[in-house]
Formats: C-alpha cells, structure tokens, sequence
DNA sequence: CAGGATCCGTGGGGATACTG
DNA sequence: CAGTATCCCCACGGATCCTG
C-alpha cells in the first residue's frame, strides 16, 4: 500500500476527499484534460504548460503514477530515451468524473457571467 | 464578481480546476456531504466535524458562501441568534457531480484494496 | 531528453484568546 | 451561540543548478 491518496485529511471517512485528493496539485487537472486526449512524452506534455516548472511536472506525474491514474513508458531502443505518459484503467474509470467535473465548471461560469448582467 | 475560484491556478483554461478549487479546502468535502443530506446550525456542523476548529469552519463556510455554493440564513428573533446553512441552487447542481465523485471514490479504495491481496 | 537535489518564500491551516 | 483576531508553523510550490 503506497497510494498516498487514500486516506482523507481530516481522518473522517469521505471517499470523494480520498477522490479530491488524487485530483489535487496546481498542474494536475490540466495533465489529465491533456492525457484524456491522447498520450504525450514528457516535453510534448511541459510544452503545453506555460509556467510549468520541470520540476513540477515530475512531482506531479510521480504523484499520479503513485496514485495509479497514470503510467510511464519508456522507450529505452532511443538514445536519448523516450517516456510517455497514459492513463491507466483507473484513470480511464475517472474520465466520466472529470468531463462532469468540468462540464459543470463551465456551467458555473457561465452563470456567474450571466449573473454580473443583471 | 467576487467568487475567488473562477480564476485557474496556473492561468491556463480549465474549468475542472474551477470546479476542484471550490472544493478544495480541507473540511469543504464533509460539509457537503452534510450539507446534501440537511440543513444545519453553526454548531451542528462543527459538532460533525471532530478536530475542525471554529476559525476553520468559518473560513470553509464563508469561502463556500462566497462562491455562492452555500447560503447562510440568520433567524434574529431568537436570542441568541440562530443560524443555519443550506445548499444554493447553484450548490444543488453541484450534488450529482458531488456522488459521482465520492462513488469513484468509494470504487477507487476498493480496487486498491483488492489489488494488496493478490 | 528527462529528470533529481537543494534552497527558499508564501499561504493554508493549527492554537489560543477575545466579542456581539 | 456564532463567530473574529492574532500569532505561528509547515508543506506546497518557485528558482536554480546538477546528472544519467
């Protein structure tokens, strides 16, 4: 046991703390809108992260990988070597979850937009 | 406009990083969980929340309030006050994407659990 | 190319005390 | 009862440099 997401911050039982958890780090969200589309290498990936530091976009890849959601390849017949990123089955299983998580962020602002006319 | 969470936190477009930062905060995911179920008082809430200080329930509350996911009703002709907090309209629409998560949740520990036996 | 190591600053959250 | 105010600490993340 080393997914380091599965227990809650506050110690009361709520897996969509556990859920929120997986999902939490200023790069993440992004990464996965990115790897639900298709797989990338780790600089095609820091490319469409302006302000992205190497170092962030490691930790929160490894982050991931701990958590399952994502899974590294390498492609060691290349000098230098190649690594891409995917989602893993458990990431696939959380695309639902993500695309209504973010079809309801954009209703919510769209409200909110509507709302500043009134 | 004043709800802080409608700006990304690494400038890129991405309303499901709207969406994780209205809930992120280390007691949002209970309250709401609470919150779904019945309204509560102040100290209802607090009292289903063991380790949570007052100080950190109402920032939680008023950041939630502030993104118009949760209302504060004050009843004054009682003294001492009386108050109680329920879901927006807005905080309502958020309920589906809410169980859809703690179900992934729940699915995720599961499966981690079951993978430690094999 | 794809990272790891190190140093450091900021703000999220804890402890405690005070108030309408 | 339902909060604020103040002080403080630590972990998250930025900047920079080093490596297989």
């Amino acid at each position: 046991m080393d997914a380091f997401s599965t227990q809650t911050r506050h110690g009361e039982v709520c897996p969509l703390d556990t859920t929120l958890k997986i999902l939490d780090g200023k790069w993440k969200s992004i990464i996965l809108c990115h790897l639900m589309q298709q797989d990338l290498r780790y600089t095609e990936l820091l490319n469409t992260l302006p302000g992205c530091t190497r170092r962030m976009l490691s930790l929160q890849l490894s982050q991931l990988i701990t958590d399952q959601i994502i899974q590294k390849d390498i492609d060691t017949s290349f000098v230098p070597i190649k690594t891409s990123y995917r989602l893993t089955a458990l990431g696939q299983s959380l695309v639902p979850v993500i695309q209504a998580m973010d079809q309801w962020g954009t209703d919510y602002i769209q409200t909110l937009a509507q709302d500043i006319q009134d």
